[in-house]
DNA sequence: AATGAATGAGACTTCATTCAT
DNA sequence: CATGAATGAAGTCTCATTCAT
C-alpha cells in the first residue's frame, strides 16, 4: 500500500500543536497568578518543554499575555453583537429576553474561565475590555430605546456600564449553570422593573 | 529638671511624620503602577529618603500595601453603615434618597483617588473589598425589603452585588462632582424603577 | 547504464553552491558585526536557508570564521610574495616602485572588503595576520637592504612593521581607487625619503 | 581621647574605593577577553563582591566599558597636546626630538596595559581612538610643516595616520623600556629620513 | 531616626547547536 | 540536501531586603 508518508494537510503540524498547548498552559498560569507573578518557567514546566521553546512561539511573556487578552475580547465582542433585541418582541417576553442576554454573558464568561480571568478580571487588560463591552452594549441599548422598548430617562451609555457592572459582580464567584440562570433572571428583573416597591 | 525627653502626644514626632509621608508616597506609586510593578526604590525616591528607612516603618512592601488596603476598607465600611434608609421615608423621596446613597459612594471613591485605586480597583485587594461592600449593602437592603420599601423579588444579596457593580463602573473613569451627581440620579432611577418601557 | 550518479567536476553541485553562498553571507555578517555579535541565524536568514544547513557546511560558527580568516591570509601572502623589488631597478624608479607596492596592497584590501574586515581589521584574527604580513614584508626588505636598495640603519623587521602600520591606517576608511593611488604615492615618499626638511 | 569617630574628608569613602577597584578589575578582564567575551560575573569574582554591586556603580556592562575607553582617550589626547615640536629647534636635534615623541607614546601605551588594550587595540573603540589620535598628531605636523621643519610634500593628515600606524605596530607586542627606546629611534629615522639608499 | 553599601535569589531572554524527518 | 522543532547552558540585569554605622 502506498499510503502517504508526508504529513497530511488536515493534520496540524507539531509546531501548531505546541503553540496551542503553550497558549493553554500560559492561560492557566496567568489566570492563577496574574501577569507579574507568572514565571515563564512555570508555563513551560506544565508542558515539559524548555524555556526557549516558549520563545519560539511568543516574542515575549508580555506578547503571550496580550495574545490571550485579544483573543478574549474578540470572542466577547462577537457575542455582544448577537444580543440585540428585536423591536417586535411581545411585551410579555421582554424580561425573559433580557434575562437571556444576561445568561449568555454569564455562560460565556464561565466557558473558558482562564481566558475570562485574564481578559475580564485581571488588570491591566480588564479595564479596556469592560469599556469596550459597555460601549457595545450601549449601542444595542440605544437602538432598543429608539424602538421604544426601553425608556430613555437614563442614558444608554450609563445603562451599558451598569449592565457590565452587574455582569462583573455576578460572574466573579464563578456560579454554576443553574445559579447563572437564576442570577440572570434577577438581573433582568432589576434592570427592567427596578426594585422599588412603589405604592400604587 | 523637667526637660522633655519623650515626645508629647500633641506634637507629631519626626517618626510619625515620616511614616505618614511614606504612606502617602507609597499610595501614590502603588496606585499608579500596581503592587508588582512598584519598586520600593520608587517610593523612597519621592521622599528623598533611603530604602532602609522604608523598612523602619513597614515590615515589607507587601505589608505597606496591605496597610493601605485595610485603611480603605475601614473607611468604606464606616460610610456604608451610615446609608441605611429609614423605613418611614415619604414615597416621593425614595428615588432621591437612593440617589444620595449612590452619590455618597461616588464622592467617597473620588475623595482619595490613590487609596481608591489600591483598595477598590486593583487586585488582589479589590475582590474582597467588593465582596465586603456588597455584603454590607445587602444587609441594608434586606432591612429595607423587610420594611416594605423594596420588593423582595430579587434577593438582597444579588441587589447588593448589582449596586456594587454599578458603583464600580461609574467610578472607574473618575467623574467630577457634577457628573457624579448625574450618574447617581441615573443609577437610582435604574435601580428603583428599571428601564423597561412597560406598556400600561 | 552510464547514468551519472556522481556530480561531474565541471558542474557545481548544489552543495558546493550553497557552501559558497553561505561563505559569502557569513563574511558579510561577520564583517558588519564582528564574530561575537554575529548570530548564525543572521547568516542563514540572508540566504533563506535553515540553521541546520549552516552546520552541514561548517562544523561551528567559529570554524566558519576561521575559514574566512585563513582564506584572507592565503591571498595576502600570495600577494606579498610578488612584491619583491628587483635589485637592478633604475634609481629614478624606486619611489614609484615602492608606491606600486603600497597600491597593490591597498587595492587588495579594497577588493573584498568583507574578507578584509575579518582577516585584517577584526580581532582576534587581525594580530596574527599583521604579524605574518610584517614578517613577509620584512623578508623582502631585508633582501632589498642587502642589494643596497635600502639603508639598513633601521632593522628590516621594524620597517616591515611600519609598512604594515601605514597600510593599516590608509586602508581603514576604504578609500576609492584614485585616493588609493595618491595615498600610495605619499606613503612611498614618506618611506623612501622621510618628511624632514633637512637643511642642505 | 576624643578622636573623630566619623570618616574624615580625606579618606575615600568605601563606595568610591569599591568603584575604583571595580574599574580596575573590569579593565583587567575586558583587556584579556574583550567586551563580548567578558562576563560581569568574571569581573566581580576578582573582587569577591556580588553582581548587583557592579550595577551599583555602572549602569551596564557597556557603560563600564565605555567609561574605560573614554578615560583612555582623555589621557591620550592630553599627552598628544604636549608633543608639538618648537619651531626653533636646532637642526641636529630634530630626529632625536621626533624619537622622543615616539617614545612618549610608546611609554604611555605601556603604562596602563589594560586600558591601552581596551582603548587602543580592541574594537570597536580602537578605530575612533586612532582616528582622533591621527587628527591630533596631524594638527601638530601641519604646524611643523608651516614652521618649515617638515616638508609638505606629503599631506599632514596622511603623515598623522602613518605615525599612528607605526605606533600601533610598535606597541603591539608590549616592548620593554629599552626596546621602546630603540624602536622610537628607528621610527624617528624612518619618518625623518626615509629608508631609501639614494645614490648621491 | 536614618543611611551607604551590599547581596541572595531569581527573572527574562538569547543563541549555538542537534535530532528526527 | 534540507529543515521544523527543540533545547542546554548561560548571561545580563533587577529588586526586596539587610547590616553596620
Amino acid at each position: 500500500m502506498d499510503k502517504q508518508e508526508k504529513p497530511r494537510a488536515d493534520v496540524v503540524s507539531k509546531g501548531t500543536l505546541t503553540h496551542a498547548k503553550l497558549r493553554k498552559a500560559a492561560a492557566a498560569v496567568f489566570a492563577k497568578r496574574g501577569f507579574h507573578a507568572t514565571k515563564v518557567s512555570d508555563i513551560v514546566q506544565q508542558l515539559g518543554v524548555s524555556q526557549p521553546t516558549f520563545y519560539n512561539y511568543f516574542v515575549s511573556k508580555e506578547a503571550a499575555y496580550e495574545e490571550l487578552v485579544q483573543e478574549f475580547r474578540r470572542r466577547l465582542q462577537a457575542l455582544t453583537l448577537t444580543l440585540l433585541i428585536a423591536p417586535d418582541i411581545p411585551s410579555a417576553e421582554v424580561v425573559d429576553r433580557v434575562a437571556l442576554s444576561f445568561r449568555k454573558f454569564l455562560d460565556f464568561l464561565a466557558d473558558d474561565p482562564d481566558l475570562t480571568e485574564i481578559g475580564f478580571f485581571q488588570p491591566p487588560g480588564c479595564t479596556p475590555t469592560k469599556v469596550g463591552m459597555a460601549t457595545w452594549i450601549a449601542t444595542n441599548i440605544a437602538q432598543e430605546q429608539q424602538s421604544g422598548l426601553f425608556r430613555d430617562e437614563v442614558a444608554a451609555g450609563q445603562i451599558g456600564k451598569c449592565f457590565v457592572g452587574m455582569i462583573d459582580q455576578m460572574a466573579r464567584d464563578r456560579p454554576d449553570a443553574a445559579t447563572r440562570a437564576t442570577l440572570a433572571q434577577g438581573c433582568a428583573r432589576l434592570l427592567c422593573n427596578g426594585v422599588w416597591a412603589k405604592p400604587t
